[in-house]
DNA sequence: ATGTAATGACTCC
DNA sequence: TGGAGTCCCTTACA
C-alpha cells in the first residue's frame, strides 16, 4: 500500500541562488502528468517509460500544476499576525464560489480570526483583509451564504455562530453556546464545524462535546441533541439528498442521519467505525453517492452509498494528529473522482516520506500526483480545490500556498538546478519504489475520465509572471 | 540561536 | 463521567 507516485519537479521554484538543504528540490508533481505534457507538446515521441520520465527534461515546462505563488499573508498583515498569539494556525479555507480569485481563511488564535485573500488575474497581486470582527480564538468553519456570497457564516471559538460580512456589517448572531463563567475562558463548549443547506433552510454544526445543532437560516433552532460521545469535528448535509446528513467524530465514528426522522443518538440511518478519530466526512461532489473520510492517523477512506457498512477503498496514508497541528483532511475535487490530502510523514508508517501534497484518484485508490515546494517546508495541514478544480490552496501554518497551471514559470537558469533536483526527487522515489512493485505503474494506470481531467489541466493558459514569484521569494527569504 | 507557548486526544483512577 | 497527567512532537514569534 505504501506506494508512491513520481514526483516532478514542479519548474515552480524561482531564482534560488542559493543552497538550502539537500531537500532543496523545485516543487514536485507527478511524472505521469508531465510525461503527458511531454508526449504531447516537445515532439519526443510517446510518453517515456515511468522510471526514466521522473527526470527533469531540459525543456521543463511540462509540469501541470505550477507552483505560482506563495505569500505568508503579506507584508500587510505581518504587523497584524503579530498581534495573534502562538499557535495561531490555518484551520480551514474556502474559495469564493462566484470570485474565483478569492480566498477566505480561517485560523485559530488571537482576535483576528479569520481573512480573505485575493489575487488578480495575473496572479500578481495577493490582497488580504481581515474580517471586521474579530471572532475569537478559533474559528471551526467558515462557508459561504448560499444566497450572498459577500457573507459567510462563521462557528467560532469563543462559542458563537455568526453570519459575517466583508463589507463592514456587523456580524449577525445566529447561536451561542453555554457561557461557563471560569476563570480563564468563557465557554467550555464551541462550535467546531458548520454547512449549510439551501433547500432546507438550515445550518448544521456540532460542538466539541458531541452536541449536534440544527438551526434555521434565522439562527432558530430546530434540533439538538448529544448525537457523538466526543466533538463533532464535520457535519455535512447531502448536496443531493436533503435529508441525508453525515456527521464525522473524535468518537471514531462517522454517522448518517436522516434529518426528517432525527431524534436521538441511536436514530442514525448508518454508524461507520473508524480505528481512529474521524476529522472529516465529505460526500463528493460530483453525485454525491460518495463519502471521504480521514481519521487521525493514517487512513482516508472512501465509502460508496451501494454499501455503506464497509469502504470502498482505505488508502493508507500518514496524517496522524498532533496538538498543535491543523487536523489534516482529505477533500474531494469538484469535478474529477480525485482527492488531495496533506502527507504527515510518519515512519511507523511509510519510511522516507516527505511533507507532501498528495492526489490520489478515488476510484482506484492510487496516488497518481505530489506536489512539494521545498520553500515551503511545513505540512500542509489544509487542501482544497478551487470550484473550477485547476487551483488547489494549501493551507500551512500562517502561510498559504496557491497551486496553479502555468506555463514558463522557470527562467532559464533555473532549469539547470531543476534538474539536478529531480534527481533528488527520483531518488528518493525509487527508494520508495522499493518497497511496493505497485508503485511502478506507470501512467497506464491512470483511467480515462483521470486522463481527460490531467489533460485539461494541460490546457496551460496561465498569466503569472516571473517578477510576481521571485519577488515573493525575496520576501520569504527575507523572513528567514 | 534558543526558548516558549499555542483550548488535542487518550489513559487511568 | 470527569479531571489530572501524559504524549503527539509543529509553528511562529520573542
Amino acid at each position: 500500500m505504501k506506494r508512491k507516485p513520481m514526483q516532478v519537479d514542479a519548474t515552480g521554484s524561482k531564482g534560488k541562488g542559493k543552497k538550502r538543504t539537500g531537500e532543496d528540490t523545485a516543487p514536485t508533481l507527478s511524472k505521469k502528468l508531465r510525461d503527458r505534457k511531454d508526449g504531447e507538446t516537445s515532439k519526443q515521441g510517446p510518453p517515456l517509460p515511468p522510471q526514466s520520465a521522473g527526470v527533469q527534461k531540459r525543456s521543463g515546462h511540462g509540469s501541470i500544476l505550477h507552483f505560482i505563488y506563495k505569500s505568508t499573508l503579506g507584508q500587510s498583515l505581518h504587523s497584524q499576525m503579530r498581534q495573534m498569539g502562538p499557535g495561531d494556525s490555518l484551520t480551514d479555507m474556502k474559495f469564493n464560489q462566484l470570485n474565483p480569485t478569492q480566498l477566505f481563511t480561517s485560523s485559530m488564535g488571537g482576535t483576528d480570526s479569520s481573512s480573505r485573500f485575493q489575487w488578480d488575474n495575473s496572479n500578481r497581486v495577493c490582497q488580504h483583509r481581515h474580517s471586521e470582527n474579530g471572532a475569537g480564538d478559533f474559528i471551526g468553519g467558515i462557508k459561504f451564504c448560499p444566497k450572498d456570497v459577500s457573507k459567510v457564516y462563521v462557528a467560532s471559538g469563543e462559542g458563537t455562530l455568526t453570519l459575517q460580512s466583508f463589507e463592514g456589517c456587523t456580524p449577525t448572531l445566529l447561536s451561542r453556546t453555554q457561557e461557563c463563567g471560569h476563570d480563564h475562558h468563557n465557554v467550555c463548549y464551541w462550535y467546531c464545524c458548520l454547512d449549510v443547506s439551501v433547500s432546507r433552510q438550515m445550518l448544521v454544526t456540532g460542538d466539541n462535546m458531541g452536541q449536534l445543532v440544527l438551526l434555521g437560516l434565522d439562527g432558530q433552532k430546530i434540533f439538538s441533541d448529544k448525537l457523538h460521545k466526543a466533538k463533532v469535528t464535520h457535519a455535512e448535509f447531502n448536496p443531493r439528498c436533503d435529508w441525508l446528513l453525515a456527521t464525522a467524530s473524535v468518537d471514531h465514528t462517522v454517522k448518517l442521519w436522516d434529518l426528517r426522522n432525527i431524534k436521538d443518538k441511536k436514530s442514525f440511518l448508518h454508524e461507520l467505525p473508524h480505528e481512529k478519530a474521524v476529522n472529516s466526512a465529505y460526500f463528493n461532489p460530483t453525485d454525491c453517492s460518495k463519502l471521504l473520510t480521514t481519521d487521525q492517523y493514517d487512513e482516508i477512506r472512501v465509502y460508496s452509498s451501494s454499501d455503506w457498512s464497509k469502504p470502498q477503498h482505505i488508502i493508507q496514508h500518514p496524517h496522524r494528529q498532533f496538538q498543535h497541528l491543523t487536523p489534516i483532511k482529505a477533500t474531494w475535487h469538484p469535478v474529477y473522482d480525485l482527492i488531495v490530502a496533506g502527507r504527515y510523514p510518519d515512519s511507523r508508517v511509510c519510511p522516507g516520506d516527505q511533507r507532501t501534497i498528495d492526489i490520489f484518484d478515488s476510484n482506484t485508490a492510487e496516488l497518481v500526483c505530489q506536489l512539494q515546494d521545498p520553500a515551503v517546508p511545513g505540512i500542509k495541514s489544509v487542501n482544497k480545490f478551487n470550484p473550477l478544480g485547476d487551483v488547489i490552496g494549501s493551507g500551512m501554518g500562517v502561510t498559504v500556498l496557491v497551486w496553479n497551471r502555468s506555463e514558463s514559470l522557470i527562467s532559464e537558469q533555473n532549469k539547470e538546478e531543476e534538474t539536478s533536483a529531480s534527481v533528488e526527487n527520483l531518488r528518493g522515489q525509487r527508494r520508495s519504489q522499493q518497497r511496493s512493485s505497485r508503485d511502478r505503474r506507470g501512467p497506464a494506470a491512470v483511467d480515462a475520465k483521470l486522463k481527460k481531467k490531467l489533460a485539461s489541466l494541460e490546457e496551460t493558459k496561465t498569466k503569472t509572471k516571473d517578477g510576481c514569484t521571485k519577488q515573493k521569494q525575496a520576501q520569504m527569504k527575507k523572513k528567514k
